[in-house]
DNA sequence: ATAGGGTTAG
């Protein structure tokens, strides 16, 4: 056993350890009711395990101490190894001394809709009301937040609706603030539609407030139906409510999203003309909006007159900028204005060097895209998985798989951890070159990328599975299947 | 605690 050794091990190494009962654990594992089988964990699993559990405890710590603030790394240190994550929190759930806490919870409910589904949501909501382990007894709203998304994001909106109604058997209130996060969550996949009808079902009992007409007239701009926003405008001012100048924001970028431009402009102008005050967010709208259309003169002029009507641009706008004119004109500009914010003082962020590098990475200039990913330390701003997975897409696409595997190693041994994406792209490249070897590299990506929770689709392993048998490495192939029968990807009628 | 400008390939 393994995983026990490693625990053990562990366990009296680190001294954070100490104070959870070491054998109440160990007897735990070993009835190993309800756990994985831990027989099946590999080294690396096991080796995550026991940094979950570190992770875990620190958690709790960290919410005893200060409740608002999360150790924000540490939480996503969880991410990257869901599967562990899962495994340990119900280890210490088992503990009988030991309770979560609330946020404890909602990154798990997080982690487990992410692997699972949302096959287990509403239990662990029930389960977390009424665990008498645990002190503070009702759940973070923001879990509510989370179990609404997740809800919507499988295409079950009527659960999270259901669920917003029976909060309060959970212990937490039916607020308007709960009720515009559900507003919110209904909106941004779209339902529109059903948001408006609970928006118009509840808006009296729940009092809503500019932020719930906010939220809804930016649904109807998300679906390019800039008319009916205006409608839910107008409904506003009627009902004394008044709009702020994000409302008016958000109108204008709804314009400019469904392609009318014009109306967008006239809208800018009639904003000016009423006095409203109009802000940074408003122009960079604005320069985004003409930049989307190809319109780069006009994004530029809009650019010049802001600083002459007294409004300084911000860093989005200078990334705005930037990104109309790597997209329409030439990436040489696109420079030159970086330098030039530069220049005046700005600190580009990691948008901004995405934007650049991303435009560079476009015209075939490598090098100069890797030696301004080298310059981000110097702004104290780091590469994310964005400017990873750009960058090594293009060097993948030109055929340098092995540049691509470089910067992976990196993110691997450092604070970014690879992602879906960036599995998917190297191991795609690898498909390209058909070499033996590389069929061997994305057969230990494809365990690794397993390993962390992620599900690969069934045709990368098919086409593994395929390469590895052509090249007759039966052994590997045999171990890859296994695999795919762990994951529940196997093909259909398909038996072991 | 909830909304609110700038990043994603074909």
């Amino acid at each position: 056993m393994r995983l026990q050794s490693y625990l053990s091990k562990t366990l009296s190494k680190n001294s954070q350890c100490q104070t959870i009962n070491q054998n109440n654990l160990l007897k735990h594992l070993q009835d190993g009711n309800n756990s994985p089988q831990q027989d099946n964990l590999s080294e690396q699993l096991s080796a995550s395990i026991i940094n979950l559990f570190i992770c875990f405890r620190q958690i709790n710590a960290t919410v005893q101490d200060n409740p608002t603030g999360l150790g924000a790394a540490r939480l996503r240190l969880c991410y990257t190894h869901s599967i562990a994550a899962l495994y340990v929190f119900f280890i210490l759930f088992r503990l009988a001394h030991h309770y979560h806490w609330a946020n404890s919870f909602l990154v798990i409910i997080d982690i487990s809709s992410e692997v699972r589904g949302t096959k287990h949501l509403t239990w662990y909501i029930t389960f977390h009301h009424k665990n008498i382990y645990m002190p503070p007894p009702r759940p973070h709203p923001k879990t509510f937040a989370i179990v609404f998304e997740r809800y919507v994001a499988a295409g079950k909106p009527d659960r999270a609706v259901k669920v917003f109604l029976s909060m309060h058997k959970h212990g937490c209130d039916r607020n308007l603030c709960a009720f515009n996060m559900l507003l919110d969550v209904l909106c941004k996949s779209k339902r529109v539609e059903m948001a408006f009808d609970l928006f118009r079902a509840f808006r009296g009992r729940f009092r809503a407030d500019v932020v719930s007409y906010n939220i809804i007239a930016n649904g109807w701009c998300l679906i390019k139906r800039t008319n009916r926003a205006l409608e839910v405008l107008r409904e506003m001012v009627e009902r004394g409510l008044e709009p702020t100048i994000s409302t008016y924001n958000l109108m204008l970028k709804g314009y400019f999203r469904a392609g009318q431009v014009k109306q967008g402009w006239e809208f800018f102008l009639k904003m000016k003309k009423r006095g409203c005050e109009i802000d940074v967010v408003t122009y960079t709208t604005v320069v985004h909006g003409f930049g989307v259309v190809g319109e780069v003169e006009k994004a530029r002029r809009v650019f010049d007159d802001m600083v002459k009507e007294g409004c300084l641009p911000s860093v989005a706008t200078y990334t705005a900028l930037i990104q109309v004119l790597c997209k329409k004109s030439s990436v040489e500009d696109a420079l030159v204005v970086f330098e030039e914010m530069v220049r005046k003082g700005y600190v580009p962020n990691t948008t901004t060097y995405n934007v650049v590098i991303r435009g560079l990475c476009h015209s075939g200039k490598m090098e100069k895209a890797m030696e301004l990913m080298g310059r981000m330390k110097d702004d104290e701003c780091e590469p994310n998985i964005q400017t990873y997975n750009v960058v090594i897409r293009y060097f993948c696409d030109a055929g340098e798989v092995e540049k691509g595997m470089e910067l992976f190693g990196k993110m691997r041994s450092g604070e970014c951890l690879p992602n879906l994406d960036t599995y998917n792209v190297l191991m795609s490249a690898m498909f390209v070159r058909k070499k033996a070897d590389d069929l061997l590299v994305a057969g230990k990506l494809l365990i690794e990328m397993v390993d962390r929770g992620f599900v690969p689709r069934r045709f990368i392993f098919n086409r593994i599975l395929n390469g590895l048998l052509l090249t007759g490495n039966q052994w590997f192939a045999k171990e890859i299947l296994r695999l795919q029968s762990q994951s529940g990807r196997l093909p259909r009628h398909f038996k072991l």
